[in-house]
DNA sequence: CATGAATGAGCTTTCATTCAT
DNA sequence: AATGAATGAAAGCTCATTCAT
């Protein structure tokens, strides 16, 4: 019976690896070194190189989509939901440095590389935030004219350059919870309705 | 003396082959094919593979940096700039669509594997937004307490990730220039003074 | 005790995967499935794989041998044991195709990737030809101007490649029987005495 | 432009190579360094390794049964053209023993390994045997009752294996020519008609 | 005896780079 | 300057064989 610790000994053996130098210049040698396992042995758990990145994003970004459901699921309304992700977004970065590395940098080269392959957890994710502004647009607390659609990549795309900055960035300047407030705060206000922002208790 | 043209015919084959595969499923010999050249000819024009994207970065990014200066030299104040560039970056990119890939998905890519490389175009197309966003913080039209360096970012990621999916995907189902507006519409809204929303004539 | 008839079981399973595959393009994991041992089993039996196809030959074609004398102990006099030779060698083809399309394939690649290995069986084999041919030229049946050496080799190199072509053919255009009788007969007729020509009781 | 002279040294390094070690056990670095190219220079005449071989069997079998139909045509009737084909056949083996070897080895691993690919020069030698024969029956020479499809592969077969065991044993006891006048001289007497037997100036 | 997960040597092939022309 | 044939290092992957269970 095959080792399901293996498994995922070698997945986390390639997000260090993979952060480390990407995956174009990561050797499957040099992750096998880090799992402590032979070369031939990755070939018992994945089909090829490409299928090792694949692997990590269904299998880690589903844990991060459970974690997040998880999380806004306690929020009582919309705007507390966009605040709750930012905050746990950037948490996620900065408890999984490495891990957030390799999403932000390869889910993109991926797009590219694997042209059949469609990211469908990262899509998912996406759709979290999709849901937080309908379901903040039906109860009246967001406005109306913003499509739904646009704000998911604009609110994830203004988290995700924050995390790779501070991922990436040695001397870490600015605090990554701080960051996390100021975005939301900023989404929140640029995307609350006019009744919400006289009625809402705000600033939270 | 070089000739320039011809520096300039790989550089634009280089846009459009790395667009297609992706800079490390981009074969040289294929850069060379698609700029008309022998594949020995590259080598006089560029060190190697890692500097035609790099002079890429470099010379690209500079245009755009000079053309973004010029769009908001001619806008008044700070919101409206944020507005010119949020239409500007985004017209860019649906004009430069190869560019607009090759720039995005690389970006990041390239941290990694030229960890030396400090892209200081790319921080200084950032820093544009940060000394719009320090204006508008001098005269009280934006909120002081946001970090200029974290909105930056913010303004960028939101934007930039807009702009992959709109580069990426095939159907086009929001409209480029729609998404502009209203992005910089809840980052203006977001990121306004108590003042300026009393008194700003908004919306523009 | 090894287990008799494990490794039969094993002898058979690679006859059925070398015959479909040939020897190099045959894996042992495969032989092992087709023989319901594990890989490891494998190795009880036979000291390598190369092993494998050396059993296979020794085994096989000491039956052969056995059978074929047999078959030719029952006939009285050369001519007849020609023609016989030529029935039986085809039968066995026909009735243990993939025997002998392993036999017909490898038997030469071997005597190149065995260097050391002298297949004595198959030596046996064309020596009862040899043997028959002397038989014959003693009797005075046969030409004495015909080097047995040379017989030996030019009949079962005529039966071989038919039979060859007979195993790979799907069509069978050719009775493999019909075709016995005419390679034994020409060879008869053709090695024939003048002295047998005039008093043998032709054709048969 | 790509030197054929190269491609040509290719060939004859790779029928070396695999006449010594067989196409499985040679190597494509062995075949580099025989040529005197560097490893990569093959793959610049040769899609790849199993193309080395294909290519090897269409031009250097090409180039056979160009010179055998010239032979032949020299002959006046036949019974010549059997003798003449059995001559020159054993003539080029010991010519090019490394080339023989290669063919005759490898041309029946081919038709395992390479299931799609039909080795059509290979059939055309056999057919060269196969219109003699038809011919020789047409004109009265051979008898009626053989099948010319089972008469070329009985007389290739017998040559062939004649050949493989010359090339393939160091003694070299029988001469080559000899065994060649041997075979063609039973497969004449064999095949002849008997109106043939009466009037034909035999032996030759 | 039997297993099958693990091993790692060794293979083919690719492709950035060079250099003789 | 321009060429493109030649190079050869380097990498992904396979699979015969081993050995702890």
């Amino acid at each position: 019976m095959k080792d399901e610790s293996k498994h995922q000994k070698i997945l986390q053996a390639a997000i260090k690896v993979f952060s480390e130098k990407g995956f174009y210049n990561s050797r499957v040698s040099e992750i096998a070194k880090e799992a402590n396992v032979a070369d031939g042995t990755i070939y018992l758990y994945f089909k090829n190189k490409d299928d090792i990145l694949i692997s990590l994003f269904e299998e880690e970004f589903a844990k991060i989509v459970r974690d997040m459901r998880a999380e806004l699921a306690r929020e009582k309304d919309a705007l507390q939901k966009i605040k709750r992700f930012a905050i746990t977004h950037l948490s996620i970065v900065s408890h999984h440095p490495h891990l957030a590395e390799v999403m932000g940098v390869e889910v993109r080269q991926s797009t590219k590389f694997m042209k059949e392959y469609v990211n469908q957890p990262f899509i998912e994710y996406l759709n979290i935030i999709r849901s937080v502004v309908i379901e903040g647009q039906e109860k009246g607390l967001l406005r109306k004219d913003l499509t739904p659609g646009v704000m998911k990549r604009a609110f994830f795309g203004a988290l995700d350059e924050m995390a790779r900055y501070w991922v990436l960035s040695t001397k870490k300047k600015h605090s990554i919870d701080e960051a996390a407030l100021q975005i939301s705060d900023v989404f929140i206000r640029g995307m609350m309705s006019e009744e919400a922002r006289k009625t809402y208790p705000w600033p939270s």
